[in-house]
DNA sequence: ATTACTAGTAGACGAGTAA
DNA sequence: TTTACTCGTCTACTAGTAA
């Protein structure tokens, strides 16, 4: 996205874009950006050109609206100011413990992967998956974690079947070593799979429901 | 600031410019801003002439730090996103109680400012401050709510002395009605003084120490 | 009121090059 | 190798104005 997109993109955000069509004229518009209404308008045909917005055009008042892909574009610049100002040295995720569906300890069992967890993480994974449900207020760390490097678990083929490259991240459970996997290709869920060398559930006591601190060190 | 400043700014805070001064040739910035070398070098005499770097150019490469001055636009453009993307109707503040200095006590008694918050805020508050120390995770959570319009109580004069203007802005904890009062010119504390109709140490049975969540609605 | 075209100007950019 | 000057080009802006 050119840079200059993102000025006029967040000060329409800022007035309600993303959720809901707002009534702006361009001579409006050029006041909030400090340019004069022809350059607004252009700008305006700009954006809809590169799909970040969508207008209305009636007689009286246009009326525009954030695209998703545009509210993408301001995420992205948004993660980036996170990475500056949240992350220093670790990265705090609250969550549940959650009993999950258990299809993450199938993949993690797998020989390919665990002799990489135990080269590249110097962890071997006690059972399974130990599973968190991520406090909904703290979704958004899941794009801040996801755009730090992580640790490249790589792919394999065994028998016929073919899994895929795992993002590793080093973490600490209530002071106990695990690490969070993230299947490279995936879509984002609530819930972080973790693996440890010990079975985090009796060493720290945990059931379903009980709040868990993951510290993700870098 | 000018707006394309942000991009290279941002950049170079990414880079860990920040904390340290970090060695970059122009021709290295000019790569990751997608400019030519001598546009880069351009940039940085600009973000110079600006006050918003600082360089020491050695016979070999420049070394670059992002002053204060910088720190803070950058900050402003962040807390833009925030607005955006953690505001939504509320904002949750966690934090501890604590007896604080009591000083605010003194100042919210006052008959000037205690007729408007009845008027205002539909609120007459029972026995001086509730003080809340903010976790320090979430200072930056000041940031926001201070770029957020709040309620106006206007600042008067008695007995020969000034009282200046002080915002409030409506808040719950626990499900009891309060409001956060901050005087209009103050340095950034870690403590949220609270005036609530109730005696909320009483009414919640609070003690100093205890975590409380205290939620601004809009 | 609007939006947005055309024309003219100021400013941003990169190539060449000096130090 | 550096940084950064000059200069030509090309883009981005605003004023004027049409619809």
């Amino acid at each position: 996205m050119d840079e200059k997109y993102a000025f006029a993109l967040r000060k329409l955000a800022l007035l309600g874009a993303i959720d809901d069509h707002i009534s702006i004229s361009s001579r409006e518009l050029g006041e909030t950006l400090e340019m004069s209404q022809q350059s607004a308008s252009k700008r305006i045909l700009e954006l809809l050109n590169a799909q970040l917005i969508t207008r209305d055009l009636g007689t009286r008042k246009q009326r525009i609206k954030i695209t998703p892909k545009g509210v993408e574009e301001m995420k992205r610049e948004y993660n980036e100011y996170r990475r500056i100002f949240e992350l220093t040295d670790h990265l705090t995720i609250h969550g549940e413990v959650s009993s999950g569906m258990g299809e993450g300890g199938y993949y993690i069992c797998q020989e390919g992967y665990m002799t990489q967890f135990k080269e590249k993480l110097d962890l071997v994974p006690f059972h399974g998956t130990f599973n968190v449900r991520i406090d909904p207020n703290e979704i958004s760390k899941l794009d801040v974690l996801r755009s730090t490097a992580g640790i490249l678990i790589e792919g394999f083929s065994s028998e016929g079947r073919s899994f895929g490259n795992v993002i590793a991240y080093k973490a600490r459970i209530h002071n106990v070593d695990c690490a969070i996997v993230v299947p490279e290709r995936s879509h984002y869920v609530d819930i972080l799979e973790i693996i440890s060398p010990y079975h985090l559930r009796r060493t720290l006591s945990l059931n379903d429901g009980d709040k868990v601190d993951v510290k993700i060190t870098f």
